[in-house]
DNA sequence: CGCCTTTGACCCGCGC
DNA sequence: GCGCGGGTCAAAGGCG
């Protein structure tokens, strides 16, 4: 631990006033954990997706801002029912170079805790290994037994992540897309079960991973892995077609959205700045700005925050 | 019949 | 080397 500058960041009438910045090293690698933390966002204003478009806060922004790849990252958000309490931005290491951050935002005044059973988990995934045997194309064809060896001399790439921490009854988030469960497993110190899901579009390889928090069972943890480098299906089965109007549910004209985040951008709110994407592959890397300047011109107080958070903030706002 | 879920087995990386 | 845990495969069965 090092570095221990707060910085603020101030955009479309959001703030953010902390962000807090620990640095590890562990022979010769890296550890970056940010928490970011806001007090003043108005609640009317501010959501989840508002933070993470308006404020560049994507992917995208925290990849430039913290000097972090894409590759292995995550990010882990609360959505409550429309009313955000808070997100939670976790960048994992393994392809970072080393570097491993993880950075907490908290929204609407609420607290997290950057040690939450979601980042926990996250966390040991993937510090250990994420061993997908498999090509990145092959859509589940290619093998199985046989074709591990062939990954010989090039280490496996891990695709990007997107993680979502939502409260929700139901374990599958509807974000428009087909999914084929491909496996379940038993969560380590947690009665629920991980479930699998890849998207059933061909040749498409995005996969998302789903599993309820053990220490808040009302909330989802899903994590999406790789981008979707196909438009939205026209004939969903469940429920996108009724929780959105057809026209969010209309690809951009570069095939995105890929992750559910992107489909709520495209609500009226959003729509802004859709077309100025960067070229697939790199959708995050587009926007960004104040994030960065901010966080790297500003110096404030530490307020001292995050470090106590509860997951059990969640549930402040049920009835 | 096509698509999906379930589920046990398998593979792999890591720590001990 | 072995065991553990995470991730994936694929057969079997269910459902519309």
């Amino acid at each position: 631990m090092s570095d221990h500058g707060l910085r603020d960041f101030y955009y479309h009438g959001g703030a953010f006033n902390n962000i807090d910045h620990d640095q590890q090293s562990y022979g010769g690698e890296t550890n970056h954990m940010y928490r970011v933390s806001s007090s003043s966002i108005d609640p009317s204003y501010m959501s989840f997706t508002d933070c993470l478009h308006s404020t560049s806060m994507d992917y995208g922004s925290l990849e430039k801002a913290f000097g972090l790849s894409p590759s292995s990252s995550e990010v882990f958000s609360s959505v409550e029912g429309g009313n955000r309490t808070m997100m939670k931005l976790h960048v994992g290491a393994d392809e970072l170079g080393g570097n491993t951050g993880e950075v907490t935002a908290t929204l609407n005044s609420s607290v997290s805790s950057s040690s939450s059973e979601a980042g926990c988990e996250e966390d040991s995934d993937k510090s250990k290994k994420d061993g997908q045997p498999k090509g990145p194309d092959d859509g589940g064809e290619s093998s199985k037994k046989g074709n591990k060896a062939k990954m010989k001399g090039e280490k496996k790439q891990r695709e990007p992540r997107f993680a979502f921490v939502t409260k929700s009854e139901v374990d599958q988030l509807e974000d428009g897309y087909r999914w084929r469960k491909y496996g379940q497993k038993a969560v380590k110190n947690s009665p629920y079960p991980r479930s699998y899901y890849r998207c059933t579009t061909q040749k498409c390889t995005v996969k998302k991973r789903v599993e309820r928090s053990f220490q808040d069972p009302s909330t989802v943890i899903t994590t999406y892995e790789g981008q979707h480098n196909h438009p939205l299906p026209t004939t969903l089965r469940g429920s996108a077609a009724g929780l959105f109007p057809p026209s969010m549910l209309t690809p951009s004209p570069l095939g995105r959205p890929s992750f559910p985040h992107e489909l709520l951008m495209q609500m009226p709110n959003y729509h802004h700045q859709m077309n100025s994407q960067a070229p697939a592959g790199s959708m995050f890397a587009e926007n960004f700005s104040p994030f960065q300047q901010y966080v790297h011109q500003h110096q404030v107080p530490d307020y001292g925050l995050l470090q106590d958070m509860v997951p059990s903030t969640f549930l402040k706002h049920e009835p």
